[in-house]
DNA sequence: CACAAAACGAGAGCACTGCTCTTGCTTTTC
DNA sequence: GAAAAGCAAGAGCAGTGCTCTCGTTTTGTG
C-alpha cells in the first residue's frame, strides 16, 4: 500500500487530494448545492473533462467529501474526549467535552455538518464507505458511558420506563454488534441521548433557534447535562466557559 | 379583498395556484434541489418565461412552497391536538397527539419537511414571511403546556438546575412575547423539548435512524413521553397504536 | 531499446438549468 | 376608440454535469 510509487501514480495521488482541497473549499465557502466541478477545474487550471479521470462524478466527489466531515468531526470528537481526562474521571466532564466538540465543530464548519447531518441529496444515498467514519462519534459517546459503568460511576438511568419490546431488541443488538458492555436500556438511553446531541446541534446551525434562542451556548449546556443525567452520568458540571462563545444570530439580511 | 374579479384577475390567481401545485408535486417526488421551473412550466404547457410573471424567481416559488408546508404541517398539529380531548384533559395525551402528528407529516411529506426543517438552501435566508406559520407547531405545543397549567395538571419540571441567567432572559422575553402564563424555567424546558422534538424527527426522516434503531415509533413514542414527564405534563401514555406504524428502513440501493 | 497499452489533458458538444429581453397580442382602462 | 397595462412565446445568455473524441505522454513489457 505505501510502496514506493511512480512520478504518474504519485501525480495522480496530489491531483485528486488537490481537488477535494479546492471542492471543499468552495463547499464551506457556498454550500453542497453550490459546489460545481467546472468552477473547481477552473480555479485548479484544468480542463472540466479532466476532472472527471479522478471523480467519476459528482456524487463521487460528495462521497469523498462526506468521508472526510465524518472524519473530521469525529477526530475532532475523540480529541476532546482524550482531553477531557482519564476514563477513571468524572464521566460528566467527559459528556460535556465531546458535546461541546460537536457542536464546535459543527458550528465552524456548518455547510460541511449540513452535508451530513441535513437533509439528504435527493438522488443520493449514502454508500457504506461512509458508515465507519460517521460512527466515531457515536462511539465517543460510547465510551463515556461504559469508562463510567467499568470504573462505578454511572448511576441509575434517570427514567426507565418500561423498555418496549422493539427497543429492547434494537438495544440489545446495538449492544452485541458494538460491544457494549452495558444494560439495554441503559444503550437505549445512550441512543437516545445520541439523537438529541444531534438535534440540538442542528438546530442551532440550521438557524432555527433564531428569534428564539439567543443565548445559544446555555442553551447547549444546560440540554447536555441533562441528557448527561438521565443517562446516569455522575460529576459536577464544568459551567464556565463554553468552547464556543455567544454570537450574534448569524442570520444575513 | 374579496371583490368581485375580473376574468384576468381570476385566472392569475389560477394560474399562480396551478404553478405552486405542479411545483409542490415536484418538489414530493424529487426533492427542492431537483425542483426546476422549466419542467413546471413544461407539464403546464406554457414557456417557461411566462412562469416568472408568477413567480418572479425559484426561491420566490421555493418561499411559497415554504409557507405553505408550515401551514399544513402546522394544521395538522393544530388538529391532532384538537381531537386529543378538551383542554382540560390529560395533557400527557394531548402532548402526545402533537408530536406524533408531526411526525407523521414529516414521513409522509419528507420533502417538503426537509424544505423547512433540513439544511438552508445557500443563497437563501428565509423571508419573514415564513416566520408565522413556522410558529404554529411551536404554538400547539405551548397551548398544551399552558392548558395544563391552568387545569392544574402541570407538575414540577423534571430537573431545573438553576437557569442560567441568558436563559432565563430568553424564556422571559419568550414568555412576554407569546403570552405565555408559564414561569420561565417551564418555558425553558418547554422550548427544549420543542427542539428535541424536532430532532427526534429529522434523525428519522433524514434516514440517520438506519441500521441503528429500527422500532422507529416505539423509539419516538419514549422520547416524547420523556420529554413529556420533563415538563411535568401527567397523565398515563398512550401506548398502543402509534400514529404511523413500523416500516423498514427506507433506504435505497 | 522499441513498441503496444494504458493513462491523460483538452476541446467540442449535448441536454439541461435559471433568468432576461424583445416581439407581438389581448385585455383593461380612460 | 385609443392608450396603457398585462400577458405568452421565442430567442438568447451564462452556467451546469457529463460524454466523446483526439492527440500526447507515460508506463510496463517483449
Amino acid at each position: 500500500m505505501s510502496r514506493i510509487t511512480g512520478a504518474r501514480e504519485r501525480a495522480r495521488t496530489e491531483i485528486t487530494a488537490a481537488i477535494k482541497d479546492e471542492a471543499r473549499r468552495q463547499l464551506a465557502e457556498e454550500g453542497a448545492g453550490r459546489l460545481s466541478l467546472r468552477a473547481v477545474a477552473r480555479t485548479l487550471g484544468i480542463a472540466s473533462s479532466a476532472l472527471y479521470r479522478y471523480y467519476p462524478s459528482r456524487d463521487e466527489l460528495l462521497t469523498a467529501l462526506i468521508v472526510d466531515a465524518y472524519d473530521a468531526l469525529g477526530a475532532d470528537a475523540e480529541r476532546a474526549l482524550a482531553a477531557a481526562g482519564p476514563p477513571a474521571g468524572p464521566p460528566l466532564v467527559r459528556w460535556q467535552a465531546v458535546c461541546r466538540a460537536v457542536r464546535a465543530w459543527a458550528l465552524e464548519h456548518p455547510h460541511e455538518y449540513a452535508l451530513i447531518y441535513g437533509s439528504p441529496v435527493p438522488g443520493y444515498s449514502a454508500p457504506l464507505v461512509t458508515t465507519g467514519p460517521a460512527a466515531r462519534v457515536g462511539l465517543a459517546l460510547i465510551a463515556v458511558a461504559r469508562d463510567a459503568h467499568a470504573h462505578g460511576t454511572l448511576g441509575a438511568p434517570g427514567s426507565p420506563p418500561a423498555l418496549p419490546p422493539g427497543l429492547r431488541a434494537d438495544a440489545e443488538r446495538l449492544a452485541a454488534e458494538l460491544d457494549i458492555p452495558l444494560p439495554a436500556p441503559a444503550v437505549a438511553e445512550l441512543v437516545a441521548a445520541w439523537v438529541q446531541l444531534f438535534g440540538l446541534v442542528s438546530f442551532e446551525v440550521f438557524g432555527q433557534l433564531n428569534r428564539v434562542v439567543d443565548a445559544r451556548a446555555e442553551f447547549f449546556d444546560q440540554a447536555v447535562v441533562r441528557l448527561a443525567r438521565s443517562l446516569g452520568l455522575t460529576g459536577d458540571s464544568l459551567s464556565g466557559q463554553p468552547a464556543v462563545t455567544e454570537r450574534g444570530s448569524s442570520e444575513g439580511s
